[in-house]
DNA sequence: GTGCCTCGGGG
DNA sequence: GTGTACGAGGCAC
């Protein structure tokens, strides 16, 4: 007799269970109890594309390879007529037993010359489930079967059937953000090898902890104390058994605490064996680590800031410091790690760490709250678990929400490209984005419009798609896309995928946006981030097209898209002018312009008129007016020119765009200079005192005024001296710091200035203390540090490098105003 | 311009 | 694990 649960999986996985993969979905029942539903009656698979006219059904219906004494085989086949490219293909759908059997049969089947291509034979079992059986993790299922005993921390579920049932969305996840500290003396690397872990605090919504391994007196309610590192350890695995969190999240805790509270727990033997099957935590060592828990997500909230939301944020830092102050308005204690390990050993002050340990994870846990609608709509969009959206780019996103969606437009996905196909995709460059370069000045009365979503219904209204890319249906009358150096044109007869796809994304924002337009009530927070999940998406589609690891990969898709984006943008830029206006500048899908003797009614007209002609959901929209505006060319890169222009607001509020803050390893001269000189401007407008005070640095700077402690420059030495091929100027100066007996090894923070000399950098750079007289080499300070740090601000202000290097007396600087 | 190297986040 | 995915910017050449 089969019982029914209702429940929302949180994370996909499987297990070989009596030799059949066994998905596991571990989540939460709807009337919030933990369990994992158990289905086995998935089978894995791939698509063989045969080659015209080619039969090798027969033979592939017996086909078995053996390595390392396994036999792999088909279990059966189907035949598909799929969609592949925008041409009509006959497929065989392969099947086999296992998953790990298809990488193998792939392998052998790749040689086989009857066979065009394979395909889909390199997505993961669980996720390949989860597309094919419409499983998005947080939204409610039906499952018919039985509870059964397993080796599981939570009860298991033998799910006969599953289905989506009703619209529920799990909206309150048990989150448990975690944050340790660790021993590290002053000016010492990390080294988790070699020093402890000293606390460990615990935030959650009903739950707040501090667990230290030594003994002090405090009036600290939360902290509560243990033995030994080994007893710490026992007790993070003890709170999270304990808390059974849905969620474990961490700032920078891929690449952290996770990895470190690892190597501290082998230290003592103790398996960090928290998942709900009894699994460990698994590192991942790659270009960036990972740390995995099977069933509990672990949420990285600064993996996910840095990847997705970073381009919504004004501050150029992803500290937590900095990012807690823009998200939440708060910072952290105000604390120097640096007498941490001092007041470890002396038992001192240790409660002010232990306030600042819980403080860190309760920014880390509101930062996680703020975005869980963010990460929670984008994991329904995209159908991936919340552990994959954490650690994908934008272009993975896009690709596996084309991954999902393939199956309902009965496509075949293409394969990512070999090694050989990424390498040749890399060296291709093309033509970006029209810029209209600003004469640099302060202007009034700045209209400014902007493309909606420029791209995106590019995409869509001209069909831009690998699959409709040059048809033949359409050769004979084919409208070429705007390239100067391509005939190309896209299907004019059958929309594509790919612009199916996008403008189902770009009217389901529009309709939400229109839904939230004047409400704002409490469902407007998950509104709002799904629109903005939408728009994230939709927006990356372009990029994708032309990133060299994309299946859906076209560089004739990317170069029209931004060939009609200039159509686009120079068409509007010389019907304004034609309507009348000034153009002060333009860039990508925005234009700025000045009213001069017009009005806004004349505004109103002028992008009515455009609107008329623009096909599709293309939309020129009105942004606003400012009183006043400064404008500044600056080109970069490949993908066009970075916005740099400042813009008052009616209000009175500053808009500052395109301006990068320094480097940490920048001399404390620069780092305060630029820090000064955008003070002034933005708090007083004052350029003129901006100026004076950047000369009067400059001019401290040649005359050695400005004492030595502030052109020390840091850099670490990240690998042994004799390893480095390129030697740098730190490099340099730890060979002699060898050379002179001291042990300089990989992690040692190295302090140089630059001297006086015409030698090249690296022989001019010595330690601090070899240095007599402030013998610093100014000009390097002025040129390499100071220039550049206040460069872009200073013309964005209509001062020339020059200027700011003029030793005579000032230079007049009239005439700059260009405004009415 | 190319290629190698560093940093970021964390203590 | 149906794996193998950082990305921007500076210095030396």
């Amino acid at each position: 007799m089969a019982s029914i649960i209702y429940f929302f999986p949180i994370d996909v996985t499987y297990k070989i269970i009596d030799g059949k993969p066994a998905i596991h979905m571990f989540g939460r029942t709807l009337d919030n109890k933990q369990v994992c539903v158990i289905y086995d009656k998935f089978e894995p698979y791939f698509y063989a594309i045969p080659k015209k006219n080619a039969d090798i059904y027969d033979e592939l219906k017996n086909f078995k390879v053996i390595r390392n004494e396994q036999e792999h085989s088909v279990a059966r086949i189907e035949q598909y007529k799929k969609k592949y490219l925008g041409r009509e293909v006959a497929t065989l759908k392969v099947f086999t037993k296992l998953p790990f059997d298809v990488p193998f049969i792939r392998e052998e089947l790749k040689k086989n010359p009857k066979i065009e291509s394979i395909n889909e034979a390199d997505i993961l079992f669980a996720r390949r489930f989860m597309i094919d059986n419409n499983i998005i993790p947080l939204t409610s299922y039906k499952a018919e079967g039985n509870f059964q005993s397993q080796k599981l921390k939570v009860p298991a579920f033998i799910a006969e059937k599953i289905e989506p049932f009703g619209d529920e969305t799990l909206l309150a996840p048990k989150v448990l953000s975690i944050d340790i500290e660790t021993y590290t003396p002053p000016y010492k690397e990390i080294e988790p090898e070699k020093n402890p872990i000293i606390m460990v605090a615990f935030y959650a919504k009903d739950f707040q902890k501090v667990f230290v391994w030594k003994r002090f007196t405090t009036s600290l309610e939360y902290v509560e104390f243990v033995d030994s590192e080994s007893e710490l350890i026992s007790k993070f695995k003890e709170v999270i058994e304990n808390y059974k969190p849905d969620i474990i999240t961490g700032y920078f805790s891929d690449g952290f605490d996770l990895p470190y509270l690892k190597i501290r727990a082998d230290k003592y033997k103790i398996k960090l064996d928290i998942g709900l099957d009894f699994s460990e935590i698994k590192i991942a060592k790659g270009k960036s680590t990972t740390a995995e828990i099977t069933s509990i997500i672990h949420l990285d909230i600064f993996k996910f800031i840095k990847k997705i939301v970073s381009g919504t944020l004004e501050t150029n830092a992803y500290d937590l410091n900095s990012v807690a102050f823009e998200l939440l308005d708060e910072k952290k204690h105000d604390v120097d790690l640096g007498e941490l390990s001092k007041a470890w050993d002396t038992k001192t002050e240790i409660d002010k760490f232990c306030s600042y340990n819980l403080n860190d994870a309760r920014l880390c846990y509101k930062i996680a709250e703020k975005l869980m609608p963010t990460i929670s709509e984008m994991v329904k969009i995209t159908g991936l678990t919340i552990y994959d959206v954490n650690r994908m780019g934008l272009s993975q996103l896009v690709e596996w929400y084309l991954l999902r969606q393939a199956p309902n437009f009965n496509e075949i996905a293409p394969n990512k490209p070999t090694s050989e196909e990424t390498f040749k995709r890399k060296l291709q460059t093309y033509k970006g984005a029209f810029v209209f370069e600003p004469k640099p000045g302060l202007y009034n009365n700045v209209a400014v419009f902007d493309y909606r979503s420029l791209y995106p219904t590019i995409i869509g209204s001209h069909n831009i798609c690998p699959g409709t890319l040059n048809c033949s249906c359409c050769a004979e009358q084919a409208k070429f896309a705007p390239l100067e150096d391509k005939k190309i044109w896209f299907c004019k007869k059958k929309k594509g995928f790919i612009p199916t796809i996008i403008e189902d994304l770009i009217t389901r924002r529009m309709r939400i946006k229109e839904i939230i337009k004047d409400q704002k009530d409490e469902k407007f927070a998950v509104l709002d981030a799904r629109q903005n999940s939408l728009k994230l998406l939709a927006n990356s589609f372009y990029g994708y097209l032309g990133f060299f690891a994309a299946r859906w990969y076209s560089l004739e898709c990317a170069q029209a898209t931004t060939a009609f984006g200039r159509y686009y943008i120079k068409d509007v830029i010389a019907k304004a002018e034609k309507s009348g206006f000034k153009i002060l500048y333009g860039d990508t899908d925005s234009i700025f312009l000045t009213l001069d003797s017009k009005t806004i009614d004349d505004v109103k007209k002028f992008s009515e008129s455009v609107n008329q002609e623009l096909p599709g959901l293309m939309e020129l929209e009105f942004k606003g007016l400012y009183p006043s505006g400064i404008f500044v060319s600056a080109k970069v890169g490949a993908y066009g020119a970075k916005k740099k222009y400042a813009l008052i607001s009616e209000e009175g509020s500053l808009k500052i765009k395109g301006f990068e803050s320094v480097r940490r390893n920048w001399s404390l001269v620069a780092k305060e200079a630029q820090e000064k000189v955008l003070e002034i401007i933005l708090k007083e407008q004052d350029s003129k005192k901006a100026f004076d005070y950047i000369k009067k640095i400059i001019d401290e700077l040649r005359n050695r005024k400005i004492p030595l402690e502030k052109v020390i420059i840091h850099t670490q030495l990240q690998k042994e001296i004799s390893d480095y091929d390129a030697k740098g100027p730190h490099v340099a100066v730890a060979q002699r710091l060898k050379n002179q007996g001291i042990n300089v090894g990989p992690g040692a923070m190295i302090q140089f200035v630059v001297t006086q000399g015409s030698d090249i950098i690296r022989n001019r750079s010595k330690l601090p203390e070899e240095v007599e007289n402030n013998e610093y080499d100014s000009s390097y300070y002025i040129n390499n540090q100071i220039i550049p740090a206040v460069e872009k601000i200073f013309e964005l202000l209509g001062y020339k490098k020059e200027d700011l290097l003029e030793t005579k007396e000032q230079t007049k600087l009239g005439g700059f105003f260009n405004g009415n």
